[in-house]
DNA sequence: CCAGACGTTGTT
DNA sequence: GTCTGG
DNA sequence: CCAGACGTTGTT
DNA sequence: GTCTGG
């Protein structure tokens, strides 16, 4: 994990789920299929909350080129309190990813299978990240925080991305926090109850497909 | 000290 | 095989 | 993450 | 910028 979303939620929807202190109009074209490189939505800031758009993979404020060899699309949970690219930001600008669900592809000696994974309550998942900005290029991007699979999800990868509850939120946004051990006891597998699956057709391989088919169960 | 990397994934 | 584009 | 390209010249 | 390797 973590390389395909399904972000389709607007940015009222965000609002609602999120509360967002944010009116504005939407940045994004609503997208079932959003691979790296992508601009994706997060959410920042304590007290008030605020959307902001990201390019999805990280890229750091030293690189000197919109260069895909520094561009991080997942951070390890183990390692965003000690590498260089991800100390920093783990410190002082951690994020909240809103997604309608992720993808996952379970290789067999047969082929790969997609899978379509989201929240048996059907409420926004809400993904561990980091962001950063890059004055040169004046972007600013992001990274997902990947951990071990639960058993749940072992059923069809050995990573996934960590997932916050709503009690964790204010915690993980706040930028005056630096307590970087508590905060990297939050970066642990979800519950096994909390996610959902269903294999979903290969079509979603191809991000160019990016309507509502690509959710769809088989 | 300077030079060079800076990342994850999966697969073998 | 490996890189780029989506 | 997967899909798809992987290249240059000259001509329109 | 900051960490690791030599």
């Amino acid at each position: 994990m973590c390389g395909r979303l399904n972000q389709h939620l607007s940015a009222a929807d965000i609002k609602f789920a999120f509360g967002t202190d944010d009116a504005r109009i939407d940045l994004l074209t609503p997208n079932y299929n959003i691979p790296p490189s992508s601009q994706i939505y997060g959410v920042v800031g304590k007290g008030p909350r605020r959307i902001e758009t990201f390019r999805w993979g990280l890229v750091p404020p030293w690189a000197k080129e919109p260069d895909t060899r520094f561009s991080m699309h997942n951070a390890r949970a183990d390692g965003v309190a000690s590498k260089c690219s991800f100390k920093a930001p783990f410190r002082t600008q951690r994020i909240l990813i809103p997604a309608d669900g992720f993808y996952e592809w379970h290789t067999t000696p047969g082929g790969k299978q997609p899978f379509y994974i989201y929240r048996r309550d059907e409420t926004p998942l809400a993904f561990a990240g980091l962001w950063d900005f890059n004055e040169l290029l004046g972007l600013s991007s992001c990274a997902i925080v990947t951990t071990d699979a639960n058993e749940f999800m072992s059923l069809v990868h050995h990573r996934m991305p960590v997932v916050l509850e709503p009690e964790d939120w204010d915690i993980w946004l706040d930028p005056e926090n630096d307590d970087v051990v508590a905060l990297q006891n939050f970066l642990k597998p979800a519950a096994d109850r909390v996610l959902s699956m269903h294999a979903v057709h290969p079509m979603v391989g191809n991000p160019r497909n990016k309507s509502a088919e690509v959710v769809a169960p088989l």
